[in-house]
RNA sequence: GGCCCCAUCGUCUAUUGGUUAGGACACUUCCCUUUCACGGAAAAAAGAGGGGUUCGACUCCCCUUGGGGCCGCCA
């Protein structure tokens, strides 16, 4: 076994690691955590990372779910060497299309009578695990079909009595040595013989793995923690094949707040789903690694390269770490931050679509062709108004909210009220601390007037702020210098929400004319 | 029930025999501030229990307890 860092040094392409997902669900936080640490350890050790496809169940594989896997494992930007989209010496790498192989594996430990054919019917064997486990026995095999005479055997057969093929489980103690736990011993004297293939073209999960992973040359096998019992069955299949054993590491599982692995029930968990929502790989890479990881020393933002040079599976933690979003949105936040107002807006702009409070239009342009000739310029509309909207706006609209996102989906909740004419709000929004009606009032009153006397040209934040500020001071109550006075009633005449951007960055943005609009509104609603 | 794994703040974790047990998220308070967010400052918050080993244990060993995984003709 080689440490982490001795691999460093090791010979370029000695390191082989996969991820072998199975196509019946979509990429999951679990998975792409595991395919993570798989290609960060291959590519620190300069070796290659593999995808294969586990779809030897063909009632729940689907080609969708093969298609988000892919998708989304490349949309995260962990990249395969090898895979079913990119052709390698060892692929196929979808197990579908290796049903031979199998087959030629299968018939040999058939031939060495280290596999039989077993005739028991599934009920039969349900009625058995039940009544041991009510015994308080470890549920196995009875082993009642593992030595049929032969003819009895070629007669069932020739008859099509339904079988499957059962491996041959060793009486004995198998040790491994883990990456991560160190030594782990199993007793498989405990355990039955395992059933490894239905026929002889259809195997099943325990030992299609063991023959891809010799097949593909497989060094070390890093997988989740609920592989842990399968490896001692895995190791038996190999040293029965004379195949040489893989490194193993198994990974500490992702759990629910309930603290159990995270499944299904506890909701969406999907790549898909955080991605339609608006998280960033970027913050989604990051927050995988460090759900049992760590480098060591109190830096936290890490890039998939930085991670490629830092991460060591002598790190790596051996307890389940719970998947906490608080944590997830923060850093999304932090790194939405990062991003550029233009990339933001690219990201945020199909919410706005979404929610239908926008509509994209395509115009074409005739340019002379030495700037482009015929060009499709897309363009944006408000809904309602059917009014142009620039991108410069949209852009502005996104900037004064770019600091306040956690996820980019939350861009319509904040800024929807910039595209409709009519907002929604209570009367009761627009008082400030103790005002009554007749104080907001008159305050609206004044905010009419002064804003009025602004012209168009000097209809900029900087300059509003000057002019409203300044007012602010000098109103309220008995001259407290609050200026929420003036301030908070104006906010809401705009946005009609308790929390915003500031008055004077979202007048501007509105404009002049929406921006009395709006606090004659609010004035006949006091009224 | 059997086998196996695991165990530091609420959560993710640092600590590899000697530290005021550190950081991040969340929470609370304060500053900035019309609000929210950002930013800044501060507070609160942990070694499951019991035995050993040792001059000295969060750290090593054992037991207990607790949590989890697996026990499929799924992967």
């Amino acid at each position: 076994m080689f440490s982490s860092e001795e691999l460093k040094f090791a010979k370029p392409g000695a390191v082989r690691t996969r991820i072998a997902p199975s196509p019946t669900g979509l990429l999951h936080i679990g998975l792409a955590r595991t395919a993570l640490f798989n290609y960060l350890f291959a590519k620190q050790c300069q070796g290659s990372f593999v995808l294969r496809i586990e779809d030897t169940d063909l009632e729940r594989s689907s080609p969708e779910y093969e298609n988000d896997i892919i998708e989304n494992l490349k949309w995260l930007g962990i990249n395969w060497d090898e895979g079913p989209d990119i052709s390698g010496k060892y692929g196929p790498y979808r197990q579908r299309e290796r049903l031979d192989t199998y087959k030629k594996y299968l018939d040999i430990l058939l031939k060495d009578d280290k596999a039989y054919y077993c005739f028991c019917s599934e009920e039969e064997l349900e009625v058995k695990r039940q009544y041991q486990m009510s015994q308080g026995e470890a549920p196995r095999y009875s082993g009642k079909c593992a030595n049929l005479p032969k003819e009895t055997v070629k007669k069932y057969l020739a008859e099509g009595k339904p079988s499957v093929i059962r491996f041959r489980v060793a009486s004995k103690k198998v040790s491994f040595n883990d990456l991560i736990r160190g030594r782990l011993e199993f007793d498989m004297g405990l355990a039955g013989d395992i059933v490894i293939a239905k026929d002889v073209s259809t195997p099943l999960y325990n030992f299609a793995v063991v023959i891809d992973d010799f097949e593909m040359k497989i060094s070390h096998v890093i997988r989740g923690e609920e592989h842990i019992s399968n490896t001692p069955k895995q190791i038996l299949m190999q040293e029965a094949l004379g195949f040489p054993r893989p490194e193993y590491g198994h990974l500490p599982l992702i759990l629910g707040t309930d603290r159990t692995k995270l499944s299904k029930r506890h909701g969406a968990f999907g790549i898909t789903d955080f991605r339609r929502e608006g998280y960033l790989p970027e913050a989604i890479i990051n927050y995988m690694a460090f759900l049992g990881w760590n480098p060591g020393d109190e830096k936290e933002i890490y890039s998939l390269p930085s991670l490629v040079k830092e991460f060591s599976l002598e790190k790596v933690q051996k307890g389940g770490a719970i998947f906490n979003i608080k944590k997830l949105e923060s850093l999304n936040g932090f790194y939405i931050r990062q991003r550029s107002i233009e990339k933001i807006t690219e990201l945020c702009l199909p919410y706005f679509i979404e929610a239908g409070l926008i509509i994209p239009i395509f115009e074409e342009m005739q340019y002379p062709p030495a700037y482009g000739g015929k060009q499709i310029i897309q363009k944006y509309k408000n809904s309602e108004t059917e009014k142009i909207i620039t991108l410069d706006v949209l852009q502005k609209i996104i900037s004064i909210y770019h600091e306040r996102l956690k996820k980019n989906s939350e861009i319509v909740e904040l800024a929807d009220f910039f595209f409709k004419e009519k907002l929604e709000y209570d009367k009761k929004l627009l008082k400030w601390k103790g005002m009554n009606d007749g104080e907001v009032r008159d305050v609206l009153n004044k905010l009419e007037n002064i804003l009025s006397e602004i012209s168009e040209n000097n209809w900029t934040k900087e300059n509003l702020g000057n002019v409203l500020l300044l007012e602010a001071e000098r109103i309220g109550p008995a001259l407290q210098k609050d200026r929420g006075y003036l301030l908070w009633p104006l906010r809401v005449a705009l946005t009609g929400k308790e929390a915003s951007a500031g008055p004077f960055e979202i007048a501007e943005i509105l404009g002049k004319e929406k921006t009395l609009n709006r606090i004659k509104t609010a004035l006949y609603k006091i009224s």
